[in-house]
DNA sequence: TATCCTAATATTGTTTACAATTTAGGTTTT
DNA sequence: AAAACCTAAATTGTAAACAATATTAGGATA
């Protein structure tokens, strides 16, 4: 059991990032160091570090003399995103069938199981199935063994991800063919075809785009304007 | 004309980069904050956050209380990441066959017509091939206009690429049969046929994966044992 | 001789204070 | 009345001091 050593520079960003994901800081506000400083208890210096990992993860933009500022979500954005996480998910997905362990692959097929048993249970309109999505597709990254692919899908792109479906509502509205997509992959996976694994996982993740995106279109742009 | 208007850590971190880029500062050495900043001629509040940066784009490690370290090179590390550039880089290949201008796919032909004149005066044994090969690149990235990936590669990966060939004199031995793939992949852009870029550009990084793989094998592994 | 404990040293994490730049408001000028 | 300029407040960037943790060296003990 490691001790859970930590600095108050990481903490004080976790909990920001978490702020900034939710909403309670909305896109686009002006970030002022000393009123954040005060709020977490804590004086300029970690907070700043704190700061700068938000920048790295592109949660906020910050100007040099001029201060940080949350990003503003944007459905050019989230096309983005959605064209790099095909291609890496897509990846992650044939490495994790040559990669992951036997007991990686039945936990999988199990998560899908229980799932399968929550929108029976829920008769399809499953709130739950926003963050088992992000579980399943967590696992299969993690199953690539890649530890950099892991970073930069894991660390940083889910932050993104999850920030946009809390803040547009965007829970899945298609679960059952949702799950269906993942029983798919997960049966390729499970046979160590990487190749099939890739090939439903890119189609998985472009129809859940094609999904999103119409559904961002249709949705009144009720843009919050400038905060000071 | 904008400004150059920068921040202490910014330039400081740059230059760290450069230092650990070339093999200035070697691999898995200790970074110490006072002898640092003193070096730069800066405090240790904005070495700190050129850490940070230094951190986030995986370049050194940190733990708390003990210090940062900067990264080791090894083969497994490598080999993740020509499998994420594969990936990404055949992605930004078929974005580019649609979003660049024309003036861009001009440029591009223009560059590659100078490397093969490069290449024919030197006979092929081209030092200039390395960063030239970095610059092909660089511009079909940004050729995608999708801003998060041309960070995510332009930004971060491309340094990593860049230490590896520095430390281990990964030059190209193949500077013609590169030329030609990337001629192909610049016809493929010219047409606008993003699929066929796309695949060029996946076997592209494939080979050349696979000739540094191989020369990094047989090359003797004089690692440097570990540093105080 | 090797191991463990302890104290001294060094290094990192954090806070506070200072300097430089930007922003906002009001006055003056055209 | 509108625009430009100047002044003051606020905010960011930087530096120096302080606190807490980890590392190292020395000595005592088995």
């Amino acid at each position: 059991m490691q001790e859970e050593i930590t600095t108050l520079a990481k903490q004080v960003c976790e909990r920001i990032v978490k702020d900034i994901i939710t909403g309670a800081i909305t896109q686009g506000q002006k970030l002022n160091e000393p009123e954040l400083a005060r709020i977490h208890g804590i004086s300029r210096g970690p907070l700043r570090e704190a700061m700068s990992r938000l920048e790295a993860m592109r949660l906020i933009t910050r100007t040099p003399n001029v201060g940080a500022r949350v990003v503003k979500l944007s459905y050019q954005e989230l096309l983005e995103i959605y064209q790099i996480r095909e291609s890496l998910e897509g990846l992650a997905a044939k490495l994790a069938a040559q990669a992951m362990s036997a007991d990686e692959k039945v936990n999988l097929r199990l998560l899908l199981n229980s799932h399968r048993k929550h929108i029976l249970d829920t008769k399809g309109q499953s709130y739950f199935q926003q963050e088992g999505d992000v579980d399943f597709h967590y696992r299969i990254v993690h199953g690539s063994k890649n530890q950099r692919l892991i970073d930069m899908l894991a660390g940083d792109l889910y932050q993104l991800v999850r920030m946009y479906r809390y803040q547009f509502s965007l829970s899945s509205n298609r679960p059952q063919q949702a799950l269906k997509e993942h029983d798919q992959i997960c049966s390729a996976i499970e046979e160590g075809d990487g190749e099939l694994a890739e090939w439903l996982m890119k189609r998985h993740i472009n129809n859940a785009r094609n999904n999103i995106m119409q559904r961002m279109q249709t949705q009144s742009n009720t843009q919050d304007e400038e905060n000071r």
